[in-house]
DNA sequence: CTGCAGCCTTGATCTGCGTCAAAATGCTGC
DNA sequence: GCAGCATTTTGACGCAGATCAAGGCTGCAG
């Protein structure tokens, strides 16, 4: 189903003038958890941290694997995912630029991380980043705000899984790409740089149904098409209503 | 589908010569977050607690209520639950003695919280124990790592409800409910305190597929029913494997 | 340009689980 | 014990989505 890639090797950060201070001209770092700490002990944080680059397809951890870093996402998209022993497939999420990855303080990974498109983050050995943490509390506040957020988004997604419909999944799935575009200020164009394979697999449907909730969506002008990987939403209300949106979703969200 | 019941007022804490610092005496502390604060500051828990006990089927709180206390379980079980418009249910998760509740650092509670049977918890104001964390990191890292676990947990139940069989996920639902009570001593007779409604939209099943898989499970003499809500495992392995458990599931796992 | 290889879409058919219905079982109060 | 009610189990049938099977589109190599 999805090919394993060879395991990349970590990139040492390339000092340079024009990054001597990474961290701080980082575009992702409002958004994230490094956001967290005050410019002036950005230090510390280039101190620890290597950068890394995967191609589409390539793997950055499985599951299971030792569970050594944490990462920070900071350009492409990310398909995290388990299996069964058979081979079926459950993609448990797609992260973008600012999201975190590895936030298991467990021993090993749950699930496999692989590159969708060209990837980069930030990586940060575990044990240093947590001594990171015990300097500074508000990072170890942020860090249990994204996993409580993380947690509401899982439970969304098992009331998608158990309950709704294959259009509803699907008009759902379109549905929070765009709200995620929005906050970075697209408005109505979501591009899915994923495969049918892998948005089946994370909505618990075939690559048939997909294409075929799809194209209902294009027929009843919900969305239309720009190329096969990219639409625009034309009706948004429509489309949050098949979503089984809540009624406030108009209102910003903010990490 | 769930009845609403009246929401109970909170009982203020009786202080007696027989439970002058309960915290101590808790029989769950072990297990919970508040294991991670020293013995001689558990002064400072107690100070902010209060004692709740709700009846079966009484709401705690609300999918959209204002979030502002966190609660742990101390006896009974309690079922999370998410709702659709028309009244569609998703429930969860099920919850049992030294969990905890409640661990939105968000505005409002994202999903409801009702009790299955006689429930008792500990509740603790939100903004007072946050105040607490400060004063206790290590209180906050078991936080995080309980987050840590509960997002394992549902990526867990997200394969279930994605790509497993209606057997798999009844077998999967009693394999997980045999390690829990595992832990806590019980060896093979698992007991199911929720009815089949609640079973079933955990694992995005009707009741009678619920109920025909169990019936399956009896004839394959997988498991053995003592009463309708209490089952004996026959056949621990085979339940694993119907499971999709992987193959180190005998270890212990702590919290 | 042409040919090939991956994806994606569409159509026809099949099936696991949902739906509808009714009987069996268990629980409570008398 | 027995009546009455709720819950669970079992059976018959239907349907949403899976499976099987063609094409169609797009991008790349030559």
């Amino acid at each position: 189903m999805s090919s394993p890639g060879a395991r990349p090797l970590i990139q040492p950060l390339q000092r340079t003038t024009a990054d001597a201070n990474p961290c701080a001209a980082c575009k992702v770092r409002d958004l994230s958890i490094c956001g967290a700490i005050e410019p002036e002990h950005l230090g510390k944080l280039d101190a620890i941290v290597m950068h890394k680059k995967l191609q589409a397809g390539e793997t950055l951890f499985f599951e299971g694997d030792r569970s050594d870093s944490l990462y920070i996402l900071t350009d492409g998209c990310v398909r995290l995912s388990k299996m069964l022993a058979d081979g079926r497939r459950q993609v448990t999420g797609f992260l973008f630029p600012s999201d975190f990855l590895g936030l298991a303080l467990r021993e090993r990974y749950a699930y496999s991380a692989e590159a969708v498109d060209a990837v980069s983050l930030c990586r940060y050995p575990k044990n240093r980043l947590e001594a990171l943490l015990d300097q500074f509390p508000a990072m170890e506040r942020r860090l249990l705000a994204v996993a409580s957020n993380e947690l509401a988004a899982a439970q969304d997604q098992m009331l998608l899984l158990g309950r709704k419909t294959a259009l509803e999944r699907v008009a759902s799935f379109i549905f929070i790409l765009m709200r995620r575009m929005q906050l970075k200020g697209r408005q109505d164009v979501v591009s899915l740089p994923m495969t049918r394979t892998d948005i089946g697999d994370y909505l618990g449907l075939t690559i048939e149904t997909v294409s075929r909730s799809l194209s209902k969506l294009k027929r009843d002008r919900v969305v239309r098409f720009l190329t096969a990987q990219d639409l625009q939403v034309v009706d948004a209300k429509r489309l949050a209503a098949l979503a089984g949106a809540d009624d406030d979703w108009q209102l910003a969200t903010t990490i």
